[in-house]
DNA sequence: TTAATATTTTAATATATTGTTAATATATAT
DNA sequence: ATATATATTAACAATATATTAAAATATTAA
């Protein structure tokens, strides 16, 4: 199935330039040029990706950023954003206002692909709003709520996301710094000894019933397994 | 085993810098401050990854970086351009010409140090992740589990690394230095006798049905053979 | 906004596991 | 029987992970 884009720029060429792009490379393309247009496609399609142009006029960008992030609909959704050339505040703040990535103009198709697949990628796992059990244990991303048999469990967001990566990936190990990239996010650099704070955390508010399945994989990471 | 690492920089005191920012964080580090240096490490020495300064003096950067792409040595090397702050028509020059990554000077050491690692991950290799199985030994690279029959068995780090590579290269014997060569990894220095304490954990941690395929070849080294 | 609160990250320290060596025992070949 | 190679054992060195606590951030409520 088609990842499906919704490009919001207000410069009707560079609109077209990037439908053309994208849709020659399979993926499924929805155009606004301004926030009101946007937010109605928002609403009524299943939107997976958002391309932002960070110069839209009058400050809207980083509006459209913002109210992206605190709607529980878009709060996962992943925004790319188009900044003008080079400048590096405008970045930084865009990063900060909620983007996960960043392209600059001019940029090649190819980079501009390979960095949106690299993101649907990414947030693959996070667009799954199934309830997840694994042994007593379960999880429902919808009301953001564990189990542990009968016991509600309290997490806090980050030991949330890495319960929630683990139940969806189990058995395999992964390594320390995969799993920075893959809970924590790219464009996030942290010590990998952080990684070892969250897994006892998390064995801590299980029964020792449940913490079993957190296992260490010495000289390679973590897995979730029976 | 550390990575290797090729700086490829002309002013001494950045080289100086990242050098002893990189070898803090485990790495080996090599040195280049021309192109020609660079070559000459670069087909001695086994590199991993280079890092490459995109404003050396008479546009060798992108030189460099379009050599090292057309030559099967390097072809798949992974190339991090340095790049002045923020001439973003560089970056799309850089990353066109064949880099992976960049990073704008100046930058954080931890976020370098992410930055490799990440593309160091992503260049190594997957080939080995395959389930591989030899009479009723069953070893998953991906779960990091062994099986003898239906019984689970835990192996220490280098116990298992031992197993996986006489798994692949099962009916061949090799000497106790060729094996320190081939799982230990190259230029590490521990005695012959190492082996065979390793070879002996092995043993015991089988059965005595699957472990009579570990197999002493006197005067010769160890076999993995029916 | 500011203060209060919660969470994440880092750093320091403790603990556990694994790796290496060396000493000794056992086996094998001549 | 002797020399040589491998197996076994056990000590301890080196590493990796667990734990704790404090500092830095982020979030929430007033």
């Amino acid at each position: 199935m088609a990842a499906k884009i919704l490009i919001i720029e207000d410069d009707k060429a560079v609109r077209e330039m990037l439908c053309f792009t994208l849709k020659n490379n399979g993926f499924e393309i929805f155009e606004a040029e301004d926030s009101d247009s946007a937010f109605d496609t928002l609403t009524k399609k299943d939107i997976n990706l958002i391309l932002l142009d960070w110069m839209l006029p009058g400050k809207q960008g980083i509006e459209i950023s913002r109210l992206l992030r605190s709607s529980s609909e878009t709060k996962n959704t992943p925004i790319i954003m188009l900044t003008a050339k080079s400048d590096e505040s405008d970045k930084v703040l865009g990063l900060e206002s909620g983007a996960d990535d960043y392209i600059t103009k001019p940029f090649s198709p190819k980079e501009l692909v390979a960095r949106i697949k690299a993101l649907l990628r990414r947030s693959a796992p996070q667009m799954d709003m199934e309830v997840v059990k694994y042994g007593n244990i379960t999880l429902n991303p919808m009301t953001h709520k564990v189990k542990d048999g009968e016991n509600n469990v309290e997490l806090g967001p980050t030991e949330f996301k890495l319960l929630h990566f683990f139940m969806t990936h189990p058995e395999r190990v992964y390594s320390r710094s995969h799993l920075l990239d893959l809970v924590w996010g790219r464009n996030i650099y942290v010590e990998e000894r952080t990684v070892d704070v969250h897994i006892l955390r998390l064995r801590k508010s299980f029964s020792s019933n449940s913490a079993k399945f957190i296992q260490t994989v010495r000289g390679a990471g973590y897995r979730f397994s029976e």
